[in-house]
DNA sequence: CTCTCCCGCCACCCG
DNA sequence: CGGGTGGCGGGAGAG
């Protein structure tokens, strides 16, 4: 048998194990096949007597409770991770035709996939080769089987912020089959975002993605509607009252006379009426408006927590059932998935709050705040806090970076986080105090996020957030994206943040998350977000002021996992499409509500060119999912068909888009813009963070030094340089295989001072720099010699390359962020970014670089090096997900997704 | 034990 | 009618 196994295996992957196994990986050449014969060979056999498989997490989250070992479990513990596995890992990360494939694997196999497993594993073993463990795909724990993790995989293979140019329908079968569950799961998590109208149903089985550029529309109709509907009033009733199940008094509500009717109206407040679709029946409105209902609270909440027993109440109350106790019940469960898909959508953290009667379930809003036009409706935490949070918490965390940078080459924001949530819990104005174990102190990051970003648009959404929101072109999102450049501006260690961070508009960092999801997209409000965010508030960089790199292995792990269906374009097509998009931007040239809201709005932030590059950075989605609109309809689909206010919605998110992301690119082009990454990865971690999950440990440590950017270390007369902190060569490329290992990689970069000049690279530049720096996109102004393809790297940077075109037109308002220094690093790293995240040649390595105050070299390459073998080894388990037992439809419908995967190579360098 | 919430039966609705 | 939807709540994992 083992033979046998063995022998199909080998079939199905020639390619040994190791690298060529992440070689053939690239090539999505076997996913179908893999997947295929899996499901056919797999022994239907032996263990599925493992009830859980936790192999993996075990693997990864060493503190997971021991449950029920099996066999399979303990062979692979015992097995030494070899740096094939972990070159393995990362590529499965970065390479979303790995992921997929492997995803299929695991999400097509759900039960037999442990036979397969653990064949697989055999087999390796019999190999040798460690790097099975990826195949072994634990089974699924619930978590991992959440409808938030769900959610998170979901909403990474969308763009939040898609181009209004491109319409992305969702087909419902492909995303079960792609994301391995059941539709009816996907008919969870559609219908709350159906309620955000972040989707909206197009036809039967499809729904047309929006993307979040409603949303702060859609919170202040919700807010507004909550305010008529007096939920604040009643929340506050049913809050004093603490009834248990048992005693609710449904009798005083205060409802004017709401009732139904207006429950109905909910969704179409400025809900887009779906063209072929009819009005939805307002029975199968019901998640949707409990949703809706739900977020409500939230919005007119002080406190901006609430509990689900009153949330619960509440909805029982409105929908006038009979408060019995299992309609309690039933709602409460619906709250939690709610729940699950707002808190993936970073809108909602999971919280308890503690009151006479014990602790309680909650969720606490940390989405965006200030849509409310106008009306301050700021709450709490946020606004009374930010002050000394901003002060204090921020000195905290430097001196913690500092030390993290100086010992490990990168700091756990967690850490930080925790510093900021004890600080928002110490904060006197709410009622409620979190739990510090609760759950997630990165998710007070993100309510700290929240506020900051509040902060932000309230000043001006120009330089701060310029900085910030550096929105690398769509490329960047790219899993594969060679460096998507996570920066830190300060001190604050950045942790690497999933790809949705990258799509997400700066505004909306909060909401990011994604992923979690890697495993999670997650959801992923990161508490480096926040820390982004608290950031963004000082100018990206300071002259003078070294910069760290820090590639993370888990951050592109997640990323990976987020970005599963991300594609990029090649940076032509991009180009082109960014003409488009900067059309579609003029055409709509009213001003952005964002300006409105806005007072402080710098001139420079009107419209510019770049903006349209901006706004490309959405991510793409599947190929196969995304259909290129007609320049006309551009808007259109972003709201099909708005009714009465909504109607001019669209257009507005547009415009705000494509207007904020231009201010910012300027800006950040100014200064560098690629430092702002930090602020994008977050979501990622948010998410992991947020699931207490074990798994998500691997996460948590955010940043391996990967690589040293140095700014004028002594000696180096103003030469920047740019060393690789990691000695793996793996982990720096796995997809680009042939990239040689160098022991001592750098790049030299001219000081600020020299104006254009040549960048100078050891030719031995590790596969991640040069990936990075041939990610800069051929087109672009820069030209570097594409690393790739094992000669060595050249990177030639012209002089004229070295100032953006469009920094140059840009207004130098801020002095300080146009620093010399920015001049000299945005250039080559913002267009890091470009990169086509699915050319082989070029691994997306998605980086954080953190800001050492005034240190030339804190960090030793070696000690990154460590910390980020450490980090290495504890990959995120993979998404595994759930399985699909009987859902043969399924596979036929995958190969849609396997298609996909296949169309992104298009935009290859080569 | 409680909290979560996955799972999937089965009713409803639509074409 | 058949297939898409999704309400609903049993029951089990996680803590």
């Amino acid at each position: 048998m083992e033979v046998n196994c063995l022998t199909l295996k080998d079939l199905i992957n020639p390619r040994q194990p190791g690298l060529d196994f992440a070689i053939e990986d690239g090539e999505n050449a076997q996913k179908e096949n893999i997947f295929v014969d899996r499901s056919r060979m797999a022994p239907k056999t032996p263990i599925k007597s493992e009830p859980i498989d936790l192999s993996k997490q075990k693997i990864f989250t060493p503190e997971r409770n021991p449950i029920t070992p099996v066999k399979l479990v303990d062979r692979q513990q015992a097995e030494p991770w070899t740096p094939t596995a972990n070159l393995k890992i990362l590529i499965s990360a970065a390479s979303p035709d790995i992921r997929d494939r492997e995803k299929k694997k695991g999400l097509f196999r759900p039960i037999e996939n442990k036979d397969d497993a653990f064949t697989d594993s055999l087999q390796l073993d019999v190999v040798g080769d460690s790097a099975v463990d990826e195949f072994e795909k634990q089974r699924p724990s619930r978590k991992q089987k959440s409808l938030g993790l769900l959610c998170q995989k979901f909403l990474a293979r969308y763009p939040s912020y898609p181009l209004s140019t491109e319409k992305t329908t969702i087909s419902l079968d492909e995303v079960a089959v792609s994301l391995g569950v059941e539709r009816r799961r996907i008919y969870d998590i559609v219908n709350v975002l159906e309620s955000l109208h972040l989707v909206s149903r197009v036809a039967k089985n499809q729904y047309g993605w929006h993307g979040r550029h409603s949303l702060p529309k859609t919170l202040r109709n919700l807010q507004r509607l909550g305010e008529e509907q007096k939920y604040e009033e009643q929340m506050a009733h049913f809050q004093q009252k603490e009834l248990d199940l048992m005693d609710y008094k449904f009798g005083e509500r205060k409802k004017d006379g709401y009732s139904d009717s207006q429950d109905q109206q909910l969704l179409d407040f400025s809900e887009p009426d779906y063209p072929s679709s009819s009005a939805n029946s307002r029975k199968d409105k019901s998640l949707r408006i409990m949703s809706q209902k739900f977020v409500m609270l939230f919005l007119v909440s002080k406190t901006k927590i609430v509990t689900l027993d009153v949330a619960a109440k509440i909805l029982i109350e409105e929908s006038q059932d009979t408060p019995d106790h299992s309609k309690f019940k039933t709602k409460v469960r619906r709250l939690y998935d709610i729940a699950n898909v707002l808190t993936s959508l970073a809108l909602i953290k999971k919280v308890h709050v503690t009151e006479e009667r014990g602790r309680k379930p909650a969720f606490k809003w940390i989405g965006p705040v200030d849509f409310s036009s106008g009306d301050e409706e700021r709450v709490d935490v946020s606004a009374s806090v930010l002050p000394e949070l901003k002060r204090e918490t921020y000195g905290q965390i430097q001196v913690c970076a500092k030390q993290r940078l100086a010992r490990h080459g990168s700091f756990n924001t967690v850490e930080a986080s925790e510093r900021i949530q004890r600080k928002v819990n110490s904060e006197p104005s709410s009622p409620y105090r979190e739990e510090p174990g609760s759950g997630g102190y990165s998710l007070e990051i993100g309510s700290l996020a929240a506020v900051y970003r509040q902060k932000i648009e309230d000043n001006s959404q120009g330089k701060s957030f310029a900085s910030k929101k550096v929105t690398p072109p769509s490329s960047s999102l790219d899993p594969a994206a060679p460096f998507p450049v996570l920066s830190v501006d300060s001190e604050y260690c950045v942790s690497p943040l999933a790809h949705q961070v990258f799509s997400v508009a700066q505004r909306d960092l909060q909401a990011f998350s994604v992923q979690n999801g890697l495993n999670g997209p997650a959801g992923v409000v990161s508490r480096a977000s926040a820390a982004s965010d608290v950031e963004s508030l000082k100018p990206a960089l300071l002259a003078g002021q070294p910069m760290v790199y820090v590639p993370s292995t888990s951050l592109f792990m997640l990323y990976g996992s987020l970005q599963e269906g991300l594609s990029s374009e090649s940076a032509s097509e991009r180009d082109s499409r960014s003409s488009e998009v900067t059309a579609a931007a003029e055409q709509s040239s009213t001003p952005s509500v964002q300006k409105r809201l806005s007072e402080e709005r710098k001139p420079q932030e009107e419209e510019e060119p770049a903006t349209k590059r901006q706004s490309r950075d959405c991510e793409d989605g599947p190929l196969s999912l995304v259909m290129p609109k007609k320049p006309s309809d551009s808007t259109d689909m972003a709201s099909p068909k708005t009714v009465g206010n909504g109607g001019s919605v669209p257009l507005e998110d547009i415009q705000r888009n494509g207007q904020l992301p231009a201010g910012k690119e300027v800006l950040g082009k100014a200064t560098a813009n690629c430092f702002v990454s930090s602020e994008w990865g977050n979501p990622s971690r948010n998410s992991e963070i947020e699931k207490p999950s074990k798994e998500n440990e691997s996460t948590k440590e955010p940043s391996l030094l990967q690589y040293l950017y140095v700014q004028s270390p002594a000696g180096f007369n103003g030469f920047n340089v740019l060393l690789s902190g990691s000695q793996h060569p793996h982990a720096v490329g796995p997809s680009s295989g042939q990239l040689p290992s160098l022991s001592v990689p750098c790049m030299v970069l001219p000081p600020p001072t020299l104006g254009p000049f040549p960048v100078l690279c050891s030719p031995t530049m590790p596969g991640p720099v040069s990936s990075a720096l041939g990610a800069l996109p051929n087109s672009g102004p820069m030209n570097f010699g594409l690393p790739g393809l094992g000669s060595t790297a050249h990177l030639l940077i012209s002089p004229a390359a070295m100032v953006n075109p469009n920094s140059s037109t840009l207004p130098s308002t801020d002095p300080q962020l146009q620093g010399p220094h920015s001049l000299n690093l945005s250039p080559v790293m913002s267009r890091s970014h470009i990169i086509q995240p699915e050319s082989p040649v070029y691994g997306g390595h998605p980086v954080s670089a953190v800001k050492l105050q005034q240190s030339p070299a804190p960090v030793t390459p070696k000690s990154i090096r460590r910390t980020h073998r450490e980090t290495f080894f504890k990959t995120p388990g993979s998404l595994g997900d759930p399985v699909l037992r009987r859902r043969e439809r399924n596979q036929s419908r995958n190969t849609s997704s396997a298609q996909r995967r296949l169309e992104i190579p298009s935009g290859g360098a080569d």
